[in-house]
DNA sequence: TTGCTATATAGCTTATCAACTATATGTTGG
DNA sequence: CCAACATATAGTTGATAAGCTATATAGCAA
């Protein structure tokens, strides 16, 4: 995805915590009965309701954040479960900084 | 200003265009009769011309680029110039960096 | 089966943004 | 002084974004 794009995602207030929460999900989420929230990933339910979003909102968040590729989505069953996707996100400061720091 | 703020301002592909520009104003702008390139900035008029938006709209991007602090703005009689705030932009990467990459 | 939970999709509303035109103000040069 | 230029401001429009409700689909559990 595109620097643009992907600066487009991180500007939203909602988006940039849930992925600072992705980060640490043990920090930021209760266990989880279904499914692991290092090894599977935080379930869409659990980021809306800490949100305080409904679900419809948190899906479409969570769409954007998957499409720019910050996000990762595994489905199983009934569930979804996201993940950060920490090279993406490297490759994003890199380019950031490439872009509007040169010099360094 | 606020890490999102910044975010905001940046994810416009015309603003992005025009602090790439401000990085290096030789390179990207011809020399000017009344104001030097580096010393005192980049005129509105020039970068409203090469972008290819009407003045109003190059206006109103500067504002935003101003107000989130990656631009400063120095008045001179009918001149308006623009240099890039590297510090600014430095303090930027670095807060970003810490919020969605924290590991590193 | 029935009901509960998890997620997806559709459609709507409101707010914000990026652009424009028209116009005003102020500066400079002839 | 007047024309040309530089910028500012006001107001409008069209597109996009972020939220919601209502509803559909699918899995699980009793």
């Amino acid at each position: 995805m595109s620097l643009i794009e992907i600066l487009k995602t991180l500007a939203n207030e909602n988006r940039l915590t849930i992925l600072e929460w992705l980060q640490d999900p043990e920090a930021h989420f209760p266990p989880q009965k279904h499914g692991d929230l290092i090894e599977h990933g935080v379930c869409l339910g659990a980021i809306a309701r800490k949100l305080g979003i409904s679900q419809p909102t948190a899906t479409n968040h969570m769409k954007v954040l998957v499409n720019a590729g910050l996000v990762t989505l595994t489905r199983n069953s009934n569930w979804v479960y996201f993940r950060v996707n920490k090279e993406a996100i490297s490759l994003f400061l890199d380019d950031l900084q490439t872009k509007v720091a040169p010099q360094k």
